[in-house]
DNA sequence: CGTCTTTGACCAGCGC
DNA sequence: GCGCTGGTCAAAGACG
């Protein structure tokens, strides 16, 4: 309710004193607000323009006019308005005029009163009606940001289609879509011998279809998953065995960041269940489970990077099946939309392989890049590389833990925000469905034909805010926050959902000798 | 006492 | 089949 103060126009010494000494109530005891003409002091007092604020029974304070008498007045020595009434009075010796002043004056008083607690009962209708209305807004806002995530996530998997159905009409060699057959049939012969329209776009839209139904998905721990919902609907249908097909389970999405302390919150609840060495590294991995929510089938993987062990290396893979802590949010998008730009990638090529003009322009030795994918890992990682201040930004040469050669990149083409960087990523991923099967092959590369309809592209725009992004994490000791400001960048915004990525890894860990 | 971490054991995939 | 490696399990201990 609004409570109303009295402020520093109300004296409460006197009225308070007063009727503590009189269980009646005198409307005269109300003298430090009583209008000027009712107080002899010659003060200009307001009235007291809200009674009882608080009580719905104010209305009770109406006072009957043969309830004061003079000799009430008299009594009241504690108040100083009758106090000089009374000299007043004496000094006219008019007692019924005064009595009669007095019951005029009352009565203005009491119209006073209905009016303020009629505001009163106004303002906390008011009042009432507010509260209710900010609920209300509260609740549509909370569904707005739900509905508004699910359309970006949408809209995302709109414009994957479109440029699906491009790739579809601008591919004419047979070319196998292993990556999308494994999920959506399976490791079966027909993802080696697609015809040779080599993408299915009714198929696709089917796929596409799912939406929707597959978020079900991510209660399967061995589920697809490290991506947003609409990723793995395009990726996965429901209902397939084959979804669980280890290969896709592992999609992943690494992030370096360099890191002294020994954990960053993300948000997300994590427990440990395991730590190994690791080949090639000597410091051991760390193994995480989200603990957020019973069934979550997010694990993490945690591990300082070799060749500079200040920087964190953690890998992530699943998506949330639970809601997330707005501390987690930020991470979970940023993860999530790199994993959807990876499998959105590989979703659109139609089959498993790079190509190397791709690549080449792709692939920019010594520029900037925050974002590689690596092809020679067992399973598809898309890696963030946070490490790096503007302009100084290096490629990633290899996925973190395996220590594997240099791995193929990507180097998001210029402004390009959301699409036109998904649209390069899923370029850049267009041959790379091989690495889900870990074992990527040189010799199929050199006759892939890519669409480059994005290679073309300047860069400026987008380095611009890449190294803006860069610049915050390397400024902002907030990780998260950091790494969402630089993804948010590269993807325009338009970050889709959830997948966590925290550092949880301690120094404990890394002093642990557990090997094999 | 419940939760979390530690850590040795176990399993699966892969190459030889 | 064997060894290597990555990944997971689960008992035991630590911790609050």
């Amino acid at each position: 309710m609004t409570k109303f103060s009295f402020g520093p126009t109300l004296d409460t010494s006197e009225p308070l004193v007063l009727l503590n000494k009189s269980s009646r109530w005198n409307p005269f005891a109300m003298v430090p607000n009583s209008p000027p003409h009712a107080a002899a002091d010659g003060h200009d007092r307001k009235v007291l323009s809200e009674m009882d604020l608080f009580s719905t029974k104010s209305n009770s304070l109406v006072v009957k006019k043969e309830d004061f008498h003079a000799s009430d007045l008299d009594v009241n020595t504690g108040l100083d308005l009758l106090t000089r009434v009374s000299g007043d009075r004496s000094s006219t010796g008019d007692v019924s005029s005064d009595e009669n002043r007095y019951t005029s004056k009352l009565a203005k008083i009491q119209s006073e009163l209905e009016k303020t607690n009629l505001e009163n009962q106004r303002l906390k209708e008011m009042y009432l009606q507010v509260s209710n209305n900010y609920s209300a807004l509260q609740v549509q806002f909370v569904a707005l940001m739900q509905q508004h995530e699910q359309g970006m996530r949408n809209e995302i998997i709109q414009k994957q289609d479109q440029k699906v159905d491009n790739l579809a009409q601008q591919v004419s060699v047979a070319v196998p879509r292993q990556f999308m057959e494994m999920t959506s049939h399976g490791s079966s012969s027909e993802e080696k011998t697609l015809s040779g329209s080599g993408l299915n776009t009714a198929e696709l839209s089917k796929n596409a279809d799912i939406d929707g139904k597959t978020v079900r998905r991510e209660d399967t721990p061995d589920s697809n998953v490290w991506t947003s919902n609409k990723v793995p609907r395009l990726v996965v249908p429901e209902n397939n065995e084959q979804t669980n097909d280890a290969t896709m389970r592992k999609v992943r999405v690494s992030v370096r960041a360099r890191s002294e302390a020994p954990m960053i919150t993300d948000g997300c609840q994590w427990r440990k269940y395991g730590q190994k060495m690791a080949k090639g590294n000597p410091c051991p991995r760390a193994y995480y489970r989200c603990t957020m929510a019973t069934g979550c089938p997010v694990r993490k993987q945690v591990q300082r990077w070799a060749d500079d062990q200040t920087i964190l290396v953690t890998t992530y893979e699943g998506t949330h099946n639970h809601p997330l802590p707005p501390a987690a949010v930020a991470m979970a998008s940023t993860t999530s939309a790199a994993a959807t730009m990876l499998l959105s990638g590989s979703m659109s090529s139609s089959d498993g392989y790079m190509n190397p003009n791709l690549l080449a322009q792709a692939i920019r030795p010594g520029s900037s890049s925050i974002a590689s994918i690596s092809a020679s890992a067992p399973f598809p990682t898309i890696t963030l590389d946070l490490t790096h201040p503007p302009n100084t930004l290096q490629t990633l040469n290899a996925t973190p833990f395996e220590g594997h050669p240099p791995s193929q990149y990507f180097q998001p083409p210029s402004a390009m925000p959301l699409q036109a960087f998904q649209q390069a990523g899923a370029a850049a991923l267009y041959n790379q469905s091989r690495f889900s099967g870990s074992q990527f092959s040189q010799d199929k590369i050199s006759n892939q034909v890519l669409p480059q309809n994005h290679q073309s592209q300047p860069q400026t725009s987008f380095t611009n805010s890449l190294s803006a992004a860069t610049a915050a994490i390397t400024a902002d000791p907030n990780f998260t926050a950091a790494l969402a400001a630089a993804i948010t960048s590269i993807m325009g915004g338009n970050a889709g959902a959830i997948t966590s990525n925290n550092n949880n890894d301690n120094n404990s860990a890394y002093n642990n000798t557990h090997d094999h």
